[in-house]
DNA sequence: TCAAAAAACTAACTACTGTTAGTTAGTTTC
DNA sequence: GAAACTAACTAACAGTAGTTAGTTTTTTGA
């Protein structure tokens, strides 16, 4: 019987059980009937529903923390930079889809310190995208936009990608990548020079 | 004691508190709580749960169509087009903000036929903004794009709006559409000459 | 002023929630 | 071959969900 690691098909099976019904709307029972086994049977591979959402966030926002922090360490110029972090967020997000896609939905439905700590965590990292954005006005190469306005702009792109991605679209997610690290560059204008 | 429309306070209190909470996580005992009143009561006022979800999303998807159809009959040019498009999505949104809030993150706890419906209403709203980009291609002012993808980055960054929009914030829903209008044609780049 | 309508109430139901307790069968380790 | 571990089970609990039925109170309108 190939049973690799019970645990880790429980987190599979949820997840992707999550990411279609919401966190609140899969049920126990939802994740274990989908497993063949009983609710309580879950239990001794996992010590609550609340463990499932908190274990997969984590996961998610330490991936995106290692990424930010290479892209700091490797490269020097702000274009790059800002290029690299859009990859390593779209890499992050596409490998781990429905663990992505429950982080980015469902994140609120921790409850106290847990939320406030993701909070901190979500905070900081959009810290290091914004001194990206103003790295880049000081070089004179972005222009000098509302940094917070911006920062918000370029994540929700990002973001949404959980939304439409399939891995069997075509679209690779380096594809992408580079398509939304052009669009965020350059915009949609052919001549640069709408005035509003 | 002056209740002008105890069907309309019933709604503005349920999408506060669903706006907080979520819409599985508000209760109809929490809704009849911040009313001070007890939760059948409700039911001389509503049919439903779902409805309350249901009428909500409708409002808004109504007030989208009627802007996007409104932009399509008054103006001609592609990026004036565009930006109305923009301004009225803004519009809509931060006018409207707890409902819009909830239709944006809560639709898809429509069961059934009723999201289904709203789906074909989004698809009919997302085509018509695709045709505008469209037309700036084929007018020569928009860069050539792959249409859904700019599309979804578009409508990501203007929906994220309902994220971190404050009435009482610093900027005005128009100063809002400016700028996004401004970010979605020109970019991050000063001199527009990022090539990848 | 009085009947009708509106809007609240209490009690209760059924369904489902996450979780615990206690147990059992099969496998691994010493 | 005994002990320990793994992973499943059944039964059940305490709580919450949305909702209905039936009744009482309040408001309204002629």
């Amino acid at each position: 019987m190939a049973r690799p690691n019970r645990k880790e098909e429980i987190f599979k099976t949820a997840l992707s059980l999550m990411r279609v019904h919401g966190y609140r709307n899969t049920s126990m029972r939802d994740i274990a009937g989908a497993l063949n086994m009983e609710a309580p049977s879950l239990y001794n591979h996992i010590s609550s529903k609340e463990d499932l959402l908190w274990q997969t966030c984590t996961r998610i926002a330490g991936a995106f923390e290692k990424g930010i922090a290479e892209v700091n360490d490797i490269y020097f110029n702000a274009q790059e930079k800002l290029g690299m972090a859009i990859r390593s967020h779209i890499q992050v997000l596409t490998h781990d889809l429905d663990a992505s896609y429950v982080f980015v939905h469902e994140w609120r439905h921790l409850q106290g310190d847990l939320r406030d700590a993701l909070i901190v965590r979500r905070d900081r990292y959009e810290a290091a995208f914004r001194e990206i954005l103003a790295q880049g006005e000081s070089e004179g190469v972005f222009v000098d936009s509302d940094n917070k306005f911006a920062l918000l702009t370029i994540l929700s792109s990002l973001n949404w990608v959980v939304e439409w991605y399939r891995p069997d679209g075509d679209m690779s997610p380096n594809q992408i990548a580079n398509q939304l690290t052009e669009f965020i560059l350059n915009g949609l204008n052919k001549h640069h020079n709408y005035v509003r």
